[in-house]
DNA sequence: AATTGAAATTCATCATACATATTATAAAAT
DNA sequence: ATTTTATAATATGTATGATGAATTTCAATT
């Protein structure tokens, strides 16, 4: 007989257990982000386990971005910034059709996020939105890839709903995007620096409708620009 | 001086090569859903690389929920089904405010994944949609928490988008999602019963505009009840 | 043919050792 | 005294062997 796929995984393994009192610790803000875990060593005495358990626990929340391990220093939270934790899902998406298909799901989550984010933001918010945009402006200027500036904005926007849900989910899907065909088209870059500014104000002047169009309009420009790069690539 | 938290990761981490390997045979289809892994003596010696390694890269692919390991019998590929794969992300939300903002960041999502499910829904997912209606109507009458069934549905519409991602999103955020207070309410039950009704009939009638009208209904009704049934709990 | 039960397989955990990267400390040089 | 350099201590990364527990395989028995 072959291999049947079903009933349930048996008891609970150690290491889940102790993957699941770490991420407890971590959303409960217990261990904010930049702070250190316990060594290996201390993780060991503290749960009563060995330390491949606590490898492997440490190994799963890394993969879900949650930690990021430096031999001889430690393990530490990461910001919200997913931009040094890879995790997994590096390297999803080899096609255009994926990537259209993220765009897809991206839309609504964004829209609504920035409709939301105009109810919401606190002025440090608001200014963390527009440090964002001049960090997209100051890479166009000096020649950088915008990819990471970009990501920024719209991580700012989804931290501006005070709902950590839209973040979470943010750099779930980010995580699977593999690098955009970059341009250095500086009319490119200026049309989407002039789309991230219109949502900005719309933010600003908290106009959720507003907010939401100029959101849509954006994401909709960003599938028609990404499939003429992507074209152009063959 | 204090512990600073700064400068990337340095080099690769042979279980992250590991992981990303085994990621990337899953989501091209090399590995289906149901297949099984190698063994980890086998991949020690296809990888070459310690037992450790393996086990750490494991580890990471089990809590993204890629993969579900059974001892004695082997690790195999989750389906699209996250029912018995938790991963990691169980014993969030303790409070009633966490639950609301989840729905709050599901609602956008799965209002546009029922409008698209209504444009391209296949017949099969048609079907599939219909069946989780019927074992959600079964949970009632066997009086059994009707959480997997429901999740079973909402899945089975975010599946008949043809778009993986919603798919991926929605399980996701369902696994920050601790169990909700159940309730054995048939009125409850039954209301939620001929909502999901009426979002079905709109998919099969290839309706999206009365889909997502309905899918926003179900999900605001779904807030109110929850608030109510978490107050009573009280 | 069905059941039982031992053996082989496979994941789960523990313990130990060594490698490598970082940090802390002390020595030395200026 | 301050800076530099070398050394030691610390912490994560990897490898290996051993044992436990759950599952599967398969032959023996009924």
């Amino acid at each position: 007989m072959d291999t049947k796929y079903g009933m349930p995984a048996r008891r609970t393994r150690l290491s889940h257990a102790v993957t699941e009192e770490l991420q407890r610790q971590i959303s409960t803000g217990a261990l904010a982000p930049g702070a250190k875990l316990p060594t290996e060593q201390q993780m060991v005495i503290q749960f009563g386990v060995s330390r491949t358990v606590v490898r492997e626990a440490v190994s799963a929340l890394w993969a879900n971005g949650l930690v990021e391990a430096r031999q001889g220093s430690g393990v530490f939270v990461t910001g919200s910034k997913p931009h040094k934790s890879p995790g997994i899902f590096s390297e999803d998406m080899a096609s255009l059709a994926s990537a259209l298909e993220l765009f897809e799901v991206r839309m609504p989550l964004e829209i609504e996020a920035a409709g939301i984010a105009a109810m919401r933001r606190s002025v440090a918010q608001e200014l963390a939105i527009q440090s964002a945009l001049d960090h997209f402006k100051t890479s166009i200027i000096n020649n950088q890839p915008p990819l990471e500036a970009d990501l920024e904005f719209h991580m700012a926007i989804a931290e501006a709903t005070n709902n950590h849900f839209y973040a979470d989910a943010l750099i779930f899907l980010a995580r699977r995007t593999i690098a955009r065909p970059h341009t250095s088209d500086k009319d490119y870059l200026a049309a989407v620096s002039a789309e991230h500014s219109r949502i900005a104000s719309a933010i600003s002047d908290q106009n959720p409708e507003l907010a939401r169009e100029e959101m849509r309009r954006h994401l909709a420009g960003s599938i028609k620009r990404y499939r003429v790069a992507t074209l152009k690539n063959l």
